[in-house]
DNA sequence: GACTATGTGGAGTAGGTGTCTCCCCTTATG
DNA sequence: CATAAGGGGAGACACCTACTCCACATAGTC
């Protein structure tokens, strides 16, 4: 249980120039996996945090020890968002702001964007953080249906498809047009509205959530090859 | 206009059992490229078809020609099917049934489906099968909000878009839920049919001709690695 | 200022993937 | 049966990406 992945209170403290470092390292990844996503490679971060392979590869295992550093705190603040949407006077306009906002992180940083519909990274805190996320949405999508704004064959799993959906506009036209997504996103959230009479009867059973956890670990990453949307 | 990639009148006719074996290969294509995309080598397809990989390079230069050879025809079912939105008594059902028709062939077909939503394949005569498709779209979409029936500030490019999200639930819930992606374009088309007085404005300009050309050329396969969903 | 534990850089290794060629062997066809 | 055409598939080549190793540099200490 005690795996340190990344040590979070190293038996030494590192040396003063390493723990600099070490800051560098996670800010490199934050705007490299951000533009990049996940795809990039940490000989990437290394580059452009200034630094050797070495010296990142001695600080973090792998891969999936840094995507689990940088992560883990940026779910509290996707946490807060919903928190702040339960707490909305409004329950339809908390689900919305919701959607609204996270899909808006989703916009701005690839990689939490991968990190949030994918299981194949970040197995421990950030799964535990996503688990810990499951119910507060259950709560605003049942609040927000209670109150008769929201179509009552809605379901929590339906999120991340749409999610899904918006993150592929957002990848697809990211090179010219950032924000048609948003577009989109309108549109979906108009189809989600409870409307007497005028909505249509679902074709099909929502995700169960073992299907969705399917769905994530077998996500699958884009090809590489764009070496765009690297700042510097 | 004549540019014989794929020869169709050849100066000899190819030798039996070579013809023969030109059928197995593009049966094989479709196959290959349907469940794995274009990103199936043609070692693949040749595996496939049970030929050998030089076989199959002696009848197609590349992917691409034999992408060619195997969409191009494909295409015509699209037409088809926007030409009979044309002709449909309510001209909503037509623009609903149109989508729809065409999202269950991106699903049935992963090949088509990037071929359709990216421009780094079929630069020939897929590519003009497409062009010839963009007035029969529009036509169909202004058609239905004539109507009435379809929201006013939808726009023919906005097509491609919902398809690309539609695309990435298929893509996401193949594994295990073939079907989800209906309960997604039921939403959507939800959201897209005009309801006086309900619509939200849409809080973005939809993406012009050009901006839609990027995307499709910035089209970026998925990461390789996933043998599954291969037949045999 | 000199000594040593600690840290660094980046060329290099190992291993994977996809494209396509080459050449020896097989087969159709007249 | 002769021979031109076709077939097979190992392997050359040209990428990637993850990760290691060790000569060299530096911080912190006495």
């Amino acid at each position: 249980m005690a795996r340190d992945t990344v040590p979070a209170a190293p038996a030494r403290p590192l040396r003063r120039d390493a723990e600099l470092n070490r800051r560098r390292i996670i800010d490199a990844a934050r705007v490299v996996f951000g533009s990049r996503g996940l795809e990039a490679t940490l000989d990437d971060i290394a580059h452009y945090a200034g630094l050797g392979v070495g010296t990142v590869y001695r600080r973090f295992p792998g891969k999936e020890q840094l995507v689990e550093a940088m992560f883990a705190e940026r779910m509290d603040e996707i946490r807060a968002l919903a928190e702040q949407a339960l707490e909305a006077a409004d329950p339809w306009q908390g689900f919305v702001d919701f959607t609204w906002q996270a899909a808006e992180l989703h916009a701005d940083d690839r990689g939490l964007r991968e990190v949030m519909l994918s299981n194949v990274f970040g197995h421990e805190q950030v799964a535990e953080a996503k688990a810990r996320l499951v119910p507060m949405i259950t709560k605003v999508v049942e609040r927000a249906q209670r109150s008769g704004q929201l179509r009552a064959d809605f379901v929590p799993t339906d999120l991340p498809l749409i999610h899904q959906m918006i993150g592929s506009v957002i990848e697809y036209t990211h090179v010219t047009q950032t924000h048609v997504w948003k577009r989109c996103l309108a549109l979906l959230l108009d189809g989600l509205r409870a409307e007497p009479g005028k909505a249509s009867e679902l074709p099909y059973p929502p995700l169960d959530l073992q299907s969705l956890d399917d769905a994530m670990c077998n996500f699958r990453l884009p090809r590489s090859g764009d070496r765009s949307g690297i700042p510097r």
